[in-house]
DNA sequence: GCTATTCTCGTACTAAGTACGGGAAGTAAC
DNA sequence: GTTACTTCCCGTACTTAGTACGAGAATAGC
């Protein structure tokens, strides 16, 4: 019942009158600021306070304007966040010129993404849902496209492998930046929580329902190296797709 | 400057009082409905309506009860959408009992998965920056290791397999949803929108930056078969994690 | 200067989360 | 049954956030 819910409008930005943008008025008034020092604020807000922080008002103050003013650049938030996620992507260096050993530069490209991700912790609750379409995404991806020529994969098969590396960088990126923050928490104010879950968690190991769960819980927490872990798991997830080329649709 | 930031706060329930709930009140009024109650029909309207769509009014207004109500049940909507996510994630059926060749078990764990995020299309996009203690996720995550036994990883390793499995599962379904909600828009109402993104894609495929991506989006769009795409994908990453049994650090 | 145009932003409306506190509705003890 | 106590119900109201509106300010071209 009731109109036609919001679901509907999700993703549901103009990409023609976001990224082409060809407005250059020569009379009026001239704008005191920009989209990209908009967004540049609004990311470096994300950033240190979390995407809950970014709000109109928030961005608005970081940029020493009032907050209607805001809209004078950017349609609404939802905007404002796709403007980020681009924005995002491009902070990254040029990457390098692929080798030819395309599985070698994929997992350079997705290392790359790794710390792309751990720069813009939010990157990858914000990505899903929303599909960009901005020039440093379209860049990224051309030069994905780019490093997995030589695997000889047909276009789309090309597209669907990049997005395959995307998401399991974004998936686990999230799972590394929670464990960093629960970690941090322990270390510092929120004691209480850390102790809680603690508590439940033993007292979940108490429990002879979950016998696997318990001896895992049991083992003394080894000291992870993050970064070894992350390029184990994208080693097998490139040889997979290595494997894959030939075998893929017959 | 002010306040410790929301950023601190994310992730920050507390699971002993959450999952626990030990409180059983033998005086007074008897609660008029439960937890469970309203968690379902929080995920009933996310499921209709997006996850946007579900508020505390909206909630309440679907159990037939004051806002205020709620909050005699779940301290707030943070915990709410926790509790909807174990939920959820209880909503399949009861995984078969392995039958001892792991990757095939795999295999079949993560179709449900797939099946069970396509039921909930809201979940990839609540999963990250979140985790759930509750007894269907702790259940579930019993289930994996089991299934993941007879690989031989250590425990942790298996943790990790599995978490590299949902990851992967959830990216996918994102993008398999994001496709065809767009699919739904070209063929339904605001077609205006579908048309607007169509143009920007040919006005960036003329551009000459981007040669490979120009070239992907001239391919005539294959009619793609989800299911096949997804199984094959699927294959290549337990394949690589098959391959990693005994790489798996010296 | 005049004017058309464009940017700026105070005001205000709406939606959503939720603190507060007064009742209402039960149960246990008498 | 009455009393006392406990727990639940929820109207009211405050706060924060997104953003429509429109008046005023600033500027380029005439």
């Amino acid at each position: 019942m009731a109109s036609p819910g919001p679901a509907d409008r999700v993703g549901g930005v103009d990409p023609e009158a976001l990224w082409l943008d060809r407005r250059q008025p020569r009379r009026g008034r001239p704008p005191a600021h920009s989209r990209a020092e908009i967004t540049a604020a609004a990311v470096m807000i994300a950033d240190t306070d979390g995407l809950a922080a970014v709000t109109m008002r928030s961005v608005a103050a970081a940029i020493g304007v009032g907050v209607m003013s805001l809209y004078s650049y950017v349609p609404d938030k939802d905007t404002l966040l796709e403007l980020m996620i681009d924005h995002a992507i491009g902070d990254q260096p040029a990457p390098p010129t692929p080798t030819g050993v395309w599985t070698e530069d994929l997992r350079t490209l997705a290392r790359g993404q790794r710390d792309l991700m751990h720069r813009h912790p939010w990157l990858p609750a914000a990505l899903p849902e929303r599909q960009t379409l901005g020039p440093n995404t379209l860049a990224f991806t051309e030069h994905a496209l780019a490093v997995l020529e030589p695997a000889g994969l047909g276009g789309q098969d090309a597209l669907e492998a990049f997005s395959l590396v995307t998401g399991f960088v974004a998936g686990h990126v999230a799972y590394e930046v929670a464990r960093s923050r629960a970690a941090a928490r322990a270390g510092r104010s929120a004691r209480e929580l850390a102790q809680a879950q603690e508590r439940y968690l033993h007292a979940v190991a108490e429990s002879p329902n979950h016998p696997r769960l318990s001896r895992v819980l049991a083992e003394p927490a080894r000291p992870v190296d993050a970064d070894a872990t992350f390029d184990r798991l994208l080693a097998h997830l490139v040889d997979g797709l290595a494997a894959a080329r030939g075998t893929a649709r017959g």
